[in-house]
DNA sequence: TTGACCAACCTAACACTGTTAGGTATCGTT
DNA sequence: AACGATACCTAACAGTGTTAGGTTGGTCAA
């Protein structure tokens, strides 16, 4: 009976420290990022959040899953439109919103190598790897359309070309955002005007 | 007379910081990059190192400044083509060929940031600057002969978007190459075909 | 030649980091 | 009421970048 209290009471403690280390990513950065400063955030030591979690990247890890798979949700709103190529240039879109809203989040999961699987927890599907299957799934759809010049027949060139561009510019913006010496034009804008040129690269002029 | 002796002994043991600190970066990547590694490779204390630069950050700094130089002296052979956007094109395979041959040099170049710059030295100007100054150029004169679709008109914008399409497939396998879910396609063969694309969408059919 | 200086290194230490071993107290169950 | 697990703790290890302060030896002016 009062075993799902602890269960229960856990789910919370778990709550709170994705909570404290949503905060201190966004006050201190991915570097200023510490085990002991998250336990102080909740009045733990460090070592007390290694009951929670098996290790930092594990705390890391389900931060990045939790927010990711908002995002991933709202891709899934832009499902609806039927033209599949509509539906990538609004998906691409979709993503620079995402990933300059959370530019630490982004950088996490997309510009750092080796986030290790954690495969402890229930994890049910990696955010990251739908996120790439929806836009595949997409890409295969426009294939099937004929929507595409002959030459491109994959669906993951073609998913990594897409991916490529839009995180390009994303994530330069996001590394080199204060280097002096290039003058940054807006990310949106310039995203849009990249976006169109790709994708009438890529597709047959109707 | 024997003053110079110390400045050679000087540029001597600067050589080696940074020979020592290239090789301990290609065998434990940046995240094993530490000073008391480097200094014993050389014989040397960690605080040894710090007479010659001012901090880890200057070691890496000076490093990269070195290696990316080669780089850009490699664009500058490229310029001898006469065809601006052929040039691109070809820039753009050159950056690839660089950043895949040199992944942590690439990774700490623009992957990065707060690469802060260090002042100390002569630095004569910092070749990343100048390889953007370069890209810019080029992207100047294409413009200026009409190359371009006439709804792109500033040269820092199209610079940026032909920067950011490149940069993006490279650092997506930089950063997620390991990654399990993503069935990888050859970098080096996409990217010409994104190339190819983002040209034809960025100019006028000819 | 001697005295002073200064460059180039060193050792020791500080304040951090992630992580582990082992102790303690509280709580649910029997 | 006694047991045992759970949820936390303290202490410690091995590592990090960096600084303060010492030591040694070569350079240079008197």
């Amino acid at each position: 009976m009062h075993a799902v209290d602890r269960e229960e009471h856990n789910r919370e403690v778990k709550r709170k420290i994705l909570d404290a280390a949503r905060e201190v990513l966004l006050a201190d950065g991915v570097d200023g990022f510490s085990m002991r400063k998250l336990g102080a955030k909740i009045g733990y030591t460090a070592t007390g959040i290694y009951h929670h979690f098996a290790d930092k990247q594990g705390v890391l890890k389900a931060l990045l899953d939790a927010d990711f798979k908002a995002f991933r949700a709202g891709l899934g709103r832009i499902g609806k439109i039927d033209d599949p190529i509509e539906r990538l240039r609004k998906m691409g879109i979709a993503y620079v919103e995402f990933a300059s809203a959370h530019q630490d989040h982004y950088r996490l999961l997309f510009m750092t190598p080796q986030l290790k699987q954690v495969d402890g927890e229930i994890t049910c599907g990696d955010p990251a790897e739908d996120a790439y299957a929806f836009l595949r799934e997409t890409v295969t759809e426009a294939l099937a359309a004929g929507a595409f010049r002959p030459e491109f027949k994959d669906a993951d060139e073609l998913s990594q070309i897409i991916w490529g561009g839009v995180h390009g510019l994303v994530s330069l913006h996001i590394a080199k955002a204060n280097d002096p010496w290039v003058p940054w034009k807006p990310l949106k804008a310039t995203f849009r005007r990249m976006n169109d040129a790709l994708i009438r690269g890529l597709t047959v002029a109707e």
